[in-house]
DNA sequence: GCGATCAGCT
DNA sequence: CACAGCTGATCGC
């Protein structure tokens, strides 16, 4: 759960993902994804007033984050006050008094980079007379992702990033390593299909959670099995059609990723969360499969994705956050002079991490055009445009999608 | 009656 | 295998 109070040091007068206390002052609002403890303060009355008294004041945020933002009626009041951002936009005084340092307005660019935590999620990158600042926001970026983002180079070049506000989840040794997604994926399809291809009584129930970023999971199996996934609303996805094709509020399909508050009991009656039965009253044969994060240190052998936890339920490798080493592959491309965690992994720290994350930052005496480079990531400093291994829906999911999306304001 | 916070649960 | 967020109790305004 992040802990960032909403400010960044360079840049102060605008707040990231906190909207509550000093954060009611702010000049501008960013917010990186739609989950709940990035958005304390969001429904708040007193920014709620502030805004409907300022012309300027606005939250920026990608189309798929205003999107679901909207769609939930306690926020649909940011209507008026949010704008939905392309790649790049540049915010000017004299339209949205971004900045304020030294009696002076600036300009400030600020680009929207893909995270890959869940649909909509960016991470953002602030380039003003402070020196470049990365907020990531929660991610799961793979080893080498960074390398490609166009944005983070300058000619052939990393650009030299002065902080990084980072999503540190998983800086812990102990997390040293994580399935991939296309790994756990597979796993998963593998368990689907050969449970799903026994009979049309034969269904899955898969046990997610109340957030956004299980979506990804619906689309690639609905791709793979011909099929839409049953899900309680579709509204949020109103305007997202590459999800909204795979997902359905029709019972009659054999994957479900349907909730109910009691969906424990539902299941020991062996009955899924939304009552549905076979038309015919032969009783349904249901498994379930419960998606959670799990992880392998550095040398230990990694064993199955997929783990039964009883005669018809299962635990499913899956991760909205990098690993350890991921992070530790992402840090030591940028090099950033500064890293503030916004996360305390649990049994950790503030010092403890802090000392950990000294160990990524650039030296002092190194300079930007000079920095360090470890062995493993020197073979792909050529730049490319962002790819996510083949998976297509991933792409359109957990890119900020410029085509629903604004046009792109290149500066 | 509303919001903030916490325990408990998943 | 520990993320994200719900429900319900309690407290204060």
């Amino acid at each position: 759960m992040s802990s960032f109070a909403g400010r960044m040091k360079e840049y102060p007068t605008v707040s990231v993902d906190r909207f509550d206390r000093e954060n009611l002052h702010a000049r501008a609002y960013f917010l990186s994804h739609c989950h709940k403890d990035h958005m304390k303060g969001l429904k708040g009355p007193l920014l709620k007033r502030k805004l409907q008294f300022s012309r300027t004041v606005r939250l920026y945020c990608s189309f798929v984050t205003r999107e679901l933002l909207l769609s939930n009626s306690k926020y649909a009041f940011w209507e008026d006050y949010t704008v939905s951002l392309g790649r790049r936009r540049l915010l000017q005084p004299a339209a949205t008094v971004c900045c304020w340092l030294q009696s002076a307005t600036e300009d400030v660019v600020v680009t929207l980079l893909p995270a890959g935590h869940c649909p909509g999620s960016v991470m953002f990158l602030f380039e003003g007379s402070q020196g470049n600042v990365l907020y990531t926001g929660d991610f799961r970026l793979a080893h080498g992702d960074v390398s490609r983002m166009e944005h983070l180079h300058s000619g052939s070049r990393v650009k030299d990033i002065q902080s990084v506000y980072l999503d540190s989840t998983f800086y812990d040794p102990r997390f040293y390593q994580i399935p991939t997604r296309e790994v756990c994926l597979s796993g998963i399809s593998e368990l689907v299909g050969s449970w799903i291809s026994q009979s049309r009584h034969h269904v899955v129930w898969l046990n997610c959670k109340a957030a956004y970023g299980y979506e990804y999971l619906f689309t690639n199996l609905g791709e793979e099995f011909s099929t839409q996934i049953h899900v309680n609303s579709l509204t949020m996805f109103r305007k997202m059609p590459e999800i909204l094709s795979y997902v359905t509020t029709d019972r009659r399909t054999q994957i479900h990723a349907c909730r109910h508050p009691k969906d424990d009991e539902f299941l020991q009656g062996n009955r899924l969360p939304c009552g549905g039965s076979a038309p015919d009253g032969t009783p349904l044969r249901i498994i379930s499969i419960k998606p959670s994060t799990m992880w392998f240190g550095e040398r230990t052998r990694k064993t199955s994705v997929i783990i039964k936890t009883g005669s018809s339920s299962y635990r499913a490798c899956f991760s909205f956050h990098s690993s350890y080493s991921e992070i530790k592959d992402f840090l030591l491309y940028l090099q950033p002079v500064n890293i503030h965690p916004s996360v305390i992994p649990i049994g950790r720290s503030l010092a403890e991490v802090t000392q950990m994350l000294k160990l990524m930052c650039r030296k002092q005496s190194d300079q930007p055009a000079s920095v360090y480079r470890p062995l493993g990531v020197l073979k792909r400093s050529r730049v490319q445009p962002p790819t996510y291994g083949t998976s297509k829906p991933l792409d359109i999911l957990y890119n900020v999608n410029q085509e629903v999306n604004q046009p792109p304001l290149d500066c």
